[in-house]
DNA sequence: AAGGCAGCTTGACACAGATCAAGGCCGTAC
DNA sequence: GTACGGCCTTGATCTGTGTCAAGCTGCCTT
C-alpha cells in the first residue's frame, strides 16, 4: 500500500488538520479555516490495528467516522453467518450515518486505519444549520446510493467472469482518485472479502482470478494485478 | 390496488397540497403552511399512464420527483439487456437524485401514476438555505442507502426462496405503512419485476411462489399473495 | 533449517437455478 | 362465442457455480 495518506508528512497524523492530506475528498473538505477549527474541535482521532471494530450492526449509533488512512470492509451477516460485504472505505469516506438509532452495517479495518471520530450528538448540532454541510452530506450519500445500484446490477444480473473485472475496473478507478493512475492495482483485501462482496466463493474467485491470467488480461501479483489490456479488461467490466 | 393516495378525496388531485394523502412521508412532510406554499409553486403535478417512463438513465438528470400516487419501477440495464430492478418507488418516495449530471438508473411507471416534479435549479435554491429541508433529504437518503444495502445482502448471499419470502416480507411492510397492516399483500409488479429485482428467472419465481403455497405458507390470489402464517414466514425470510 | 499455519489454488463432483419448450388461464376485441 | 395475446405455470434438461477435499506457497516462529 503506497501512501495513501500523509505522504511524506512530517506531522504524527494526531490532532494535525492542516497536513490532512485526504480533507479535499473528505465531509470536512469545504469547510473555511475558522469553521474548520471548530469542526476539528469536536473530532477524536483514533488509530486501528489490523482486523478491529470500528463498530457493529445492531450497535447503539453514537458516532459517525470520516476515514482518514487505510481501508475498512463494510458488511452485513445472516443469522447463519453467511457475510456480504457491502462495501470497501477508502480515504475520505464518511462512514456510520443510518437510518435509525442503531448501525444497520458493521465496519472493521483491514489494515491499520486511522479515523475522525465524531460523536453523533456535537456533530449534529454542528451541521445542522450549516447549509453547505448538509449538501456535502446528501452528496456522500447520494454517490454511496448510486454505488450501492451499482453493485445490485454487478450482484444480480452479472457472471462470475463480469463480477471480477468489474470489481477490478471499479477499484482500479477508486485508487486512481487517491494514489493517481497505476497498472497496477494493489489489493490489501483478501480473496474470502473479495469474494463476500462479488456473491461468490473464495474458489470461484481464485479460478476467476486464473483464467484472467490465463487469458493474458492480468497479472497476478503479491497483494495485487496488473492490467495488461485496458481496453480488452474494460470492455470485460462494462459488458 | 386500493387507495394508495387520495382515498375518498373530493379533490382532483391537481394543484391539491392541503389534501395530498402521503404528505407526512413526504420530503415536504414537515414543512410549514407558508414554506409549503412556496415550495407547491414549483411542483409541477405531473399524471402518467401504465407503463410510461418518468426518466432514463443517462439523460440529463434536470428534475426530481415526489412519487404521490401509484407506483413506479426503478431499474438499471446492460448493454445486451439484462435488467436488474434496483428498487418499487411508493407514493412518498422522493426520486432522481444522481450523483452526477445524468441519472443513474431509469424509473417507470407500473399502473398509473402522479407525481410531484420540480426542476433541479429551482429545487435547489429552495433547499439551499432551509437546513430542515436539507435534514429531511440525509434522511431519505440515509433510509435508501440502508434498503439498499438490505438488497445486496438478499442478492449476493440469499437462496431463491430466501429472496422470495423476504421481498413479500418486505414489501408487505412496505404497504402497511401506507395501507395499514394486511393480511393479503398486493403485488402491482408481475412476475418478471419481481425477478429482475431478486436477481433470478421469472421460471425460478413462479416455481418458488408455488412451493411456498404447497407448503401452506401462501396462498397466492389475482395480483397478491394472503399469507397464511406469518410467524413461519417472517423466520424464513430473516434466515 | 524445519515446522506450522494462513491464505490461495486446483481438481472432482453435486446441485440450485438457468434454459428451452410446451401448455394453461384470463381479459379484451371483434 | 371465439380468437388472440400477455402473463403465468410446469416439465425436462443443462450448466455455472458451489461444495468438498487435497495440495501448494510464502511467511513467521523457533
Amino acid at each position: 500500500m503506497p501512501h495513501l495518506a500523509f505522504p511524506n508528512s512530517t506531522c504524527d497524523g494526531f490532532r494535525c488538520a492542516t497536513h490532512c492530506s485526504v480533507r479535499p475528498l473528505a465531509i470536512c473538505g469545504e469547510l473555511e479555516q475558522l469553521e474548520h477549527e471548530e469542526f476539528e474541535r469536536l473530532a477524536q482521532h483514533v488509530r486501528y490495528g489490523p482486523k478491529e471494530a470500528l463498530f457493529s450492526e445492531d450497535e447503539v449509533a453514537d458516532a459517525v467516522y470520516s476515514l482518514v488512512e487505510g481501508i475498512a470492509r463494510l458488511y452485513k451477516l445472516l443469522p447463519d453467518g453467511r457475510r456480504q460485504i457491502i462495501g470497501f472505505a477508502l480515504p475520505g469516506d464518511f462512514l456510520g450515518m443510518a437510518p435509525s438509532a442503531r448501525y444497520s452495517f458493521s465496519a472493521d479495518s483491514i489494515g491499520g486505519v486511522t479515523v475522525c471520530k465524531f460523536f453523533r450528538g456535537p456533530f449534529m448540532r454542528f451541521i445542522e444549520n450549516r447549509p453547505h454541510m448538509l449538501l456535502r452530506m446528501n452528496e456522500f450519500a447520494t454517490r454511496e446510493l448510486s454505488l450501492a445500484q451499482d453493485q445490485m446490477l454487478l450482484l444480480g444480473r452479472r457472471s462470475a467472469e463480469e463480477k471480477v473485472a468489474a470489481f477490478l475496473v471499479g477499484w482500479r478507478d477508486r485508487l486512481a482518485r487517491l494514489e493517481g493512475v497505476t497498472k497496477t492495482v494493489s489489493l490489501p483485501m483478501g480473496r474470502q472479502d473479495i469474494a463476500d462482496f462479488l456473491g461468490l466463493t473464495i474458489e470461484t474467485v481464485s479460478r476467476t482470478f486464473t483464467k484472467l491470467e490465463r487469458e493474458k488480461l492480468i497479472v497476478i501479483v503479491p497483494d495485487g494485478v496488473r492490467v495488461l489490456d485496458p481496453k480488452r479488461f474494460d470492455a470485460l467490466a462494462a459488458a
